[in-house]
Order: C-alpha cells, then structure tokens, then sequence
DNA sequence: GTGGTCTAGACCACC
DNA sequence: GTGGTCTAGACCACA
C-alpha cells in the first residue's frame, strides 16, 4: 500500500502536503483521531520516523494536536483551517498566475486554458 | 547583484526555471546571443560552475546551442519554443487546478479567485 | 473541570509540582486530610493511577502521610515544610539568575525589570 | 568534551536552549559563521542527526541561517535577536514571580533573596 | 498500546 | 567538503 512519491523532493514534505490537503478539504474531519504513527508509516511505505517528522511538523503549523498516549488528532479550530485554506488557495493562485505570465500568458489566454479544463471534466 | 535564490531548491536548477521561462516570453528572442558564462555568472550571483550547469541542462532541452567559438545562442526553432510553452503551461494548469481541487475548492469558486486577482492588478 | 496540563511533560509530575507548592504556601494546612485519590483524580481530570503516582511521590518526599484507613495527610512537620521552601526558592533563583545571566542580562537590569514586574501588579 | 545534559529532558531541546543563549548573550555574534554539523556534534558528544535536529529548530525560529553547502550562519538581523532577548526575559521573569508567589514568597521576600545572591556574587 | 528520543550508518545533491 | 534525508532498530516514559 506504498503510495506514490516524488525522488525529488523529501518524502516527508510530500506526506505533510497530503495530509494538510486531506485536512483543509475536509476528508479529515476537525477533532478527528489520526492512525497511530506506525499504522500511517506502514499505511504509506515509509520509516516510522519519516512519518513522524511529516507529523511533528503538521504540529508546529497547528493542524494536529498530540495527546501523550492517547494518539494525535486534527485540530477542532475550524477558524484555523479555513484560514490556513484561504491564505493557500491565494498563494497558489499568486504563484499561478505569476509564472503564467512569466511564460508569457495574457489572463484571457489563461482564462481560455482554464475553462478549457475545467470544462473537460465537468 | 547577485539574484535571490530559494535555498532549499538547486540553485540551477532555478536558474534553468527563470532562463527558461525568459525564452518562452520572447524576453531572450530565438536567435539571439547569449552572454558569457562567467559573465552571466557574475550578474546572477553564483559559481561560475553552477551557471555552467543550468546552460547545459536548457542545451539538453534545445532551448540553447553552443557554437565552439562565438558562444551561446537561444535556439532558432519557434516551433519548439511555442510547444514547451503550451506544454508548460498545460502541465501548471493541470497541477494547478488537481491542489486547488484537494484542498476543496470548486471549479466556480476557483474562477471567482483568480478574476479577483486578475481584476485587482488590470 | 479537568485542569490544563503542558503535554509536553508528565502529567504526574505536574501534580506534584502543584500540589507541592499548595503545601509550601500554605494553602494545603499542614496536618489537613487530603480529599480521595478518586475524588481528586476526578477534580483534576486524570486517570487515577495517574493521580496515586503522584501521591506516592509526595509521600517519599515526605510531605503526604498515609493512614490506612482514614486517608491521606499533609505533613505535620512545619520545619520539613519550611525548610523545603527555603531550598526551592534558592534553587529558582539560582536558576533563574544564571538563565538570565545566560542571555546577557546584568543584575541592574534585572532588578529594574523585576521591580516592573511587581510595582506593576502592586 | 562531551557536555553534561540533564537526562530528563530532551538532549536537541537543551542544546537549542544553550546555543540561544549563546547568540542572545552575543557569545555568537550575529552573522557569524557555525561550525559544520559534525563537528558541532562531535564537541557536544552526541550523534549528529541529534545536532541537525537542534540546528533545525534554531532555523525555524530565524536565529540561524543555512547556506545549502556553505554552512551555517548565526542571523544577522539584530532587532530580532533584541526583541527575542527581550521576550525571552520578560517570559522567565513572569515564569519565575509566579512560581515563587505559587510556593508563598512576597515581593520584599524576593528581593532579599534575589540581592543576597547577586552581593554573593559581586 | 501510544508517542518521543537517540544512535548508527548509509546515501544523496550540491558546490 | 557541506547540509539533508531516510532507514533500521533500540529504548524509554506514560497512561
């Protein structure tokens, strides 16, 4: 059941990506428990330590809460996670459109391309 | 002068990411030539042998030709420029939209954001 | 009424920390009756094997007294008491000057900031 | 030359507490370089993985800054050590006056503490 | 059972 | 040479 990661870039960056992903969507429910760190190692191919450090860090940006022997869970600061959703999502979309235009991209060129996307799938 | 630089990514390879997106602007136009290593490597900030590197990879790419004695020069073939760019940009918007979409925004509220962005800077 | 624990210690050892200094101030009267292992783990919102280890710890140092069928006391021996007061508070502020020496703080400035402190809160 | 750490506590969090007060004091001056991972590691007789993790937080907290492959570097930015320093004293003071209130100690009481010991040391 | 820490040692990219 | 990452495995305190 490994999943699938980028040699580019530390693994444990890449689980903390998905997993504050899982959390600002919603498919990890605030107040939620976690799995144990050794369940989501195994669950995700990798050390125990390396899951634990993805972990130890979601900590530090507020997401999850460690209780000492009881496992971790996701923060119930539903403020927090919408906050930290919006100032992604502007982050993103700066980022975005700032190297669209570096390349070269007008916002109708842009808008076009997007809608064509978007469009595909729906 | 030197550039600013993100230190937990090769500095070459961001050196090849803003040359490249230099090229797919027209900012360096086909044909045109290319200053020296160690003269690009002054402006830039870094080792010569860093710059060396990144000049070697856009080569490997075909975005850049080395004439043994007269230099470097930005490839001539429009065609290929104008497919790295659609290709390019295929890819950011496909990436872009996949993480907008894991953390929970819709295809609407995406459009909203970014003609926020869009309009704020017209 | 669970009390606030950092998780990053032993909760055991944080009720002890309070419970102590309860006695040294005199708030827990030398000789009182302490209330059950069960009444108190309930009051302050931890298991109660979690609350007996901290009883123990206070008994080996002496300031709890087990009778076996009436309960626990805070000891009768005000000399132990003050005498462990008397060595706490030197330990703090040997501690705490040394810390602030550590950052580069002068006497002087200290003096001026503690007397902040409390003509502030006077 | 390894150093004396208290084993009941973290040995990356006491190090993290003794290298900041080391810049703090001025001890390392900002801007300065530190030595190489290893050798840091050696000098405090701990495992390196043990110093980069110390390292890592120093860095998170912006009091070190890393240069992929030239090393370490003490921050050069001084308000934020000043107001770190500050900070960081403000807190140990406040810790300190409640802890010696929580075991019954007086403001006067304090000061003729507090004085007797740094007379006993001038 | 839980999370936390530490060690040892390997491998890598970068410059 | 530098820092960074990852694995493996052990040990511990806590509840």
């Amino acid at each position: 059941m490994a999943e699938n990661f980028d040699s580019s870039r530390p693994i444990y960056a890449q689980i903390v990506e998905r997993m504050k992903a899982k959390v600002l969507s919603g498919e990890y429910p605030p107040g939620g428990a976690l799995a144990s760190v050794r369940d989501l190692a195994q669950a995700a191919g990798v050390n125990p330590n390396t899951m634990q450090r993805a972990l130890a860090q979601l900590e530090t940006e507020g997401l999850v809460r460690t209780e000492r022997t009881a496992g971790r869970f996701i923060t119930e600061d539903t403020a927090l996670i919408d906050a930290l959703r919006a100032a992604t999502a502007e982050t993103m979309v700066a980022d975005f459109l700032e190297k669209m235009k570096e390349i070269g991209y007008t916002p109708a060129q842009l808008t076009a391309l997007i809608e064509a996307h978007t469009e595909g799938k729906a």
